[in-house]
DNA sequence: AATAAAAATGTAAACGTTTACATTTTTATT
DNA sequence: AATAAAAATGTAAACGTTTACATTTTTATT
């Protein structure tokens, strides 16, 4: 038998009232209440999970889609998301799209057959067709975006504020009396990307700097080609003395490649990255970068979700300041 | 109503047959098969997984816990995981333990509740008590451990041979022409450390070399009060040529330190790490390590759970043999 | 065409809870 | 002490599937 059940036997007290006990109902004297706890812990009871959220239609779980769990920022999140969602009793089932539409629409579709209280997801790039996503904001499922949103109107989202990061970015490197910037930029296909950009535009036209935006998007495929571009950019523009990359990992790159062609930061060139990756300060020299708190975008994506969840509150965007994170790579040696 | 009933009135046909359908049975005529396919398209059928969870007793969830997500080598192995799983039609539940058996328990008894198919998980470091997890061992869950394992016979594991991996480090800078060794320790009550420092021993007494063995235990916390440390022990040992570092991040630290120090990695010391993490190439100069080929061993960890889903087989131990990554920081400048 | 075997379908109970509603018991009020 | 109100408990159905067993239909065999 087990479960309620047998406890019910065991203490003489209806089904209903056991239930009320695991559930902390007020409507139960605190006599039988013990009884009941003490059936319990006799037959080592562990209520099941699968069949109340069956009859009560809460599943306490809630989905996490991400487009990869091994990368810095979004393991980050994840830890931020896992400690106020387990705070709350509730558990986190997480998929990954790999940066593939199909794959996150395979993902959500996984998750409304489980049942999840609640979906927080950071759609992949690849994502432009919403369908999908409409039908589970339709539906009564709450749904949290953090990071990169769909280009929805009415949604919830916890967001970093892009265009500032860069544009702070960008003021830094001036500050740092850079005269002649360059930026990296990232996919112009990913809007957070396309807006680091246009902060980086903004800022350099406001201090009135020279200014110039490039990609070197074989890094990782083949690094001697991107070496040979930067190598022509810098030949064509010798008197660059800041870069501002649209990611740590490129900066990091960027660092390599800038010591190969012996061009000495932040000597001669000062660079900042943006995410302030794990690694960023164990480079030599340490990496400036903008901190985009990862861990506590986790952390409000899963508080605005858990509103939701007690009653369907407004969508609301939250968008969060980015920090600067002022290291070696952009310290000016003459001030 | 929704769901398999409505289905079953919409088509004409039962229950059981509708269920049979959208469980691959064989028992099913293509004619009805299709009819009720269609009918499933038609309203948006999506079958209710918790539903079947009870009356089957397979919930298709695994759950998994591991010390912390945001870590480079536990969310390669989460990412392993995950992939052979999804593919197989399961879903992952995340627990953290932040290193605390408190919360292992915790997530443990969770994940119970939820009745997962099966368990993969890495020990806290603060495990000692087993008897939590020796009830799942006795008890039908079948469960996998990954890295960290339980002193308990007759488990199934993946694990790495950390003894192996030190002794090639170590063989390693011996290799490069280093004759005084140094081995900075991780903590000894982590067997896996405790591993490394054997391998260690054993290679340097095997190869008749002088070595050292040394814990710098404040980096995180006090790095200043390191640096003192590392400068005496050099002081007091002017002749090590040779470092290696129970982990990558430790590594990079010590790096950092020898920089601070003005000895030159690789001419004057070799430095070499364990765990090959994703900055290690990335540092200047780039670091020597042990890759413990963290997405394989997620891999093959699920796919032995899900080999012991099938029919319980006996208890087994995969041990993955590491792999020396030769990068700048252990380059022989002489050969 | 009759019969046996195989394939397809159906019936009904069960998984372990929650919960609306009904009933009983206790407490407060006069 | 009688009555009303509040608190505690109970009854029974329901959540949406799966599945053992029973029955019907189809196919193969003679």
């Amino acid at each position: 038998m087990g479960g309620i059940k047998e406890i019910a036997k065991m203490t003489g007290v209806s089904l209903a009232t056991v239930s009320r006990v695991f559930n902390n109902s007020a409507l139960v004297s605190p006599k039988t209440r013990e009884k009941v706890l003490k059936a319990a812990k006799d037959i080592d009871y562990r209520p099941n999970v699968m069949a109340a959220a069956l009859r009560s239609g809460k599943s306490k779980i809630i989905g996490v889609i991400v487009p990869e769990v091994n990368n810095s920022f979004f393991s980050d999140i994840i830890n931020g998301i896992e400690g106020v969602v387990s705070d709350s009793g509730f558990n986190i089932i997480i998929s990954q799209t790999h940066e593939k539409q199909e794959r996150e629409n395979a993902a959500l579709n996984s998750l409304l057959e489980l049942n999840v209280d609640g979906i927080l997801m950071s759609i992949s790039k690849e994502t432009k067709d919403y369908t999908q996503i409409q039908k589970i904001i339709d539906s009564k499922t709450p749904i949290v975006f953090f990071d990169r949103r769909p280009t929805l109107d009415a949604i919830n989202a916890v967001l970093l504020n892009n265009y500032l990061g860069a544009y702070i970015a960008t003021e830094h490197l001036i500050d740092m009396d850079c005269e002649n910037i360059l930026h990296i930029a990232g996919n112009p296909d990913v809007s957070i990307f396309e807006e680091r950009k246009k902060g980086f535009v903004a800022a350099a036209q406001k201090h009135r700097v020279q200014y110039l935006v490039n990609h070197l998007p074989n890094i990782k495929s083949n690094p001697e080609e991107d070496l040979n571009s930067l190598k022509d950019i810098l030949k064509k523009h010798p008197n660059i003395d800041g870069i501002f990359a649209y990611g740590d990992e490129m900066a990091i790159h960027l660092l390599n490649l800038l010591n190969t062609l012996k061009i000495e930061v932040p000597k001669q060139v000062k660079l900042i990255g943006f995410g302030n990756a794990n690694f960023s300060a164990l480079t030599q020299p340490s990496l400036s970068s903008i901190d985009q708190e990862s861990s506590l975008m986790g952390e409000l994506s899963a508080n605005l979700l858990l509103q939701n969840l007690k009653r369907k509150t407004k969508p609301t965007a939250k968008v969060l300041s980015p920090k600067l994170i002022r290291r070696e790579s952009t310290k000016n040696l003459d001030q």
